[in-house]
DNA sequence: CCTCATTCTTTTCGCGCGTAAAGTATTTTG
DNA sequence: CAAAATACTTTACGCGCGAAAAGAATGAGG
């Protein structure tokens, strides 16, 4: 390395020998100079460390390397799981992504589209707040910016939707819960925060007439997004009140379900599918501490990983190029079974 | 507001009929001009929706509005809940945070100091990785760029570090577990991820002695962030061999409570303070999930609030001027009694 | 060896703003 | 009300790069 302290690309191109614009489209695609020009290119880059100044290439640039993605709450362990994967990936391809978090509040995520917009990103993947979300607010950003939405669908925006087949979720469980026990209930929150918990519910009552039984539908009040409070204090209300006619309880998701267990555990009731049991719980995501709950959770795993890919192959191959028409995709989740059902 | 697109600075300071250099000078402190001109620009403001062009602006100057907050493990809620919290006052304070996480990983740490560099930040917060920091690319990044270490203590590097008062927190938890039953063992990964669990086991053997105890210190194997995993899979280890020699399991942190609370359940134990109980746990944190194990998990709460405002308070004051000696400042924690022990 | 397509160099312009200097207008002070 | 201080305008330049155009060098194919 040596001592001399380049100071912009000029200074650059004259140590390695290259022009500046040469110089530039290497920066901008390595592949797009000749092998022999590359190589000195690439001595030069050994021997002294430049790097273009990203501002002035940003300014310049009609398209930027930025990626924004956006998460309604950082807070919940899933989602900064599915954020590492997908900040991964736009890592590998060659982009910068940028993380943000809505925190649970509407306004705040406008503000955060509306700090993007600003950044001039290629492109977006979004996880909207749901039904908090301000569509109007997201519409507008969807034409200025391309967009890929994932995991909570709002109809019509967007490139495409990445998420979860929800309906397939409840399914899967309730005919497990079904074939190991008593029919489940289905716990949820009277105003969910986003749209998959509708699909839950209504996977749920299709997979239970499709059985032939009642559906039973169980829901808390509360808003927000302290799923587990919500599930600890309105689960406790429902089981004081005798809501519960089965011993099996399906939660729509699997914070609300562990807020539930507590409340189980504070009411004395021993959860689980031995026959000492009084009541089996069963959750739907298999978030990061389900398996560390007790009895450890019996729940729905969504694929993380197959949902992260698509939505940034659908983010870039929109971007690079070829421009599809909006898509839909769904993945199937994967019945983990553990002690609680 | 107006339909006519404002392009730039040129052309706002048009139509709100004042220079633009004037103008620049209102964007970088709005406080700078006179009342009545900066009636004038807010009026147009508000009839057009111009802002100055951020890669424009943080080219040519000095210091940008850029702030890093970097922690080292996203998906722990802990982390993301004091992210949230620090970067809320970051934007109070008129600059623009921008996230990050190492999830874990040495290199990340270096690759994220890196980006930041061409940030041009105004100042960076960084709870870093702890022992598998790379300490001499921190303390480069420290030469170039004002940082303020928080949560893990890196010895001497930073403008200040801003932390909890772990031996006070240890020395809380064990007065409180002797005083209300058999005195604790000391429950903790052989090699921690950073030095606070070090302090911890210090404070804890300082504390028993203090009391007349023995301490009794139970060693898990184990590298990285799944502390849950260790926790789990080391505790029933432990638990099998009969390691532990009392019946009260004081935790390093939270996370490793709560996988060594599954470990307790899969062993047929009963967690709790009740004459029917055979084991009590505690950890420190006040992990946000703590509130919901089974039982609920009795605990030390880390001031989080403090925490984040002093680490923002001490970087924002270094940076808009008063340069002080570097500083240590540890919050006390607060012993937060649930069922556990 | 010639032709033609690539790839590079040279030159020039522009992006949107920060910043500085010098002059003019406005407000404050005594 | 004059002098001084403050705030503004005008003009000009620079930041570091992208992009485009025109010509020179290079290399492949016949």
């Amino acid at each position: 390395m040596s001592s001399t302290k380049i100071r912009n690309m000029e200074e650059f191109a004259a140590v390695s020998g290259i022009s500046r614009p040469t110089v530039s489209k290497y920066f901008h695609d390595p592949g797009s100079v000749r092998q022999s020009t590359r190589q000195r290119i690439e001595a030069a880059l050994e021997r002294y460390d430049y790097r273009p100044n990203i501002f002035a290439m940003n300014q310049n640039r009609k398209l930027t390397k930025n990626v924004g993605v956006v998460v309604p709450y950082m807070v919940d362990p899933f989602f900064a799981e599915i954020a590492r994967n997908v900040e991964q990936r736009c890592i590998d391809a060659g982009y910068r992504p940028t993380l943000f978090s809505a925190h649970g509040e509407p306004s705040l995520e406008n503000d955060i589209l509306d700090g993007l917009r600003q950044l001039k990103p290629a492109g977006v993947l979004l996880a909207p707040l749901g039904r908090a979300s301000d569509r109007s607010a997201i519409e507008k950003f969807c034409r200025d910016v391309p967009t890929v939405l994932f995991d909570s669908e709002i109809q019509g925006l967007g490139l495409s939707f990445i998420g979860s087949d929800n309906p397939q979720f409840s399914r899967l469980i309730v005919d497990y819960l079904c074939r190991t026990g008593a029919p489940p209930c289905f716990f949820e929150m009277k105003t969910p925060a986003n749209p998959n918990a509708n699909k839950r519910r209504q996977g749920y009552i299709a997979a239970m007439e499709r059985l032939g039984h009642a559906p039973d539908i169980v829901q808390a009040d509360g808003e927000g997004w302290d799923f587990e409070e919500i599930g600890r204090r309105e689960g406790a209300r429902a089981l004081a009140a005798g809501r519960f006619t089965t011993d099996t309880v399906l939660c729509s998701n699997d914070r609300l379900a562990i807020g539930f267990l507590t409340a189980c555990y504070e009411g004395g009731l021993r959860v689980g599918r031995g026959p000492d049991c009084a009541i089996r719980v069963a959750g739907q995501d298999d978030h990061p501490f389900a398996r560390y709950t007790c009895p450890p959770l019996t729940t729905i795993a969504q694929d993380y990983d197959a949902i992260s890919r698509s939505a940034v192959e659908s983010l870039f191959a929109a971007v690079e190029g070829s421009t599809r028409a909006r898509e839909v995709r769904l993945f199937e989740g994967r019945l983990v079974m553990r002690e609680s059902a």
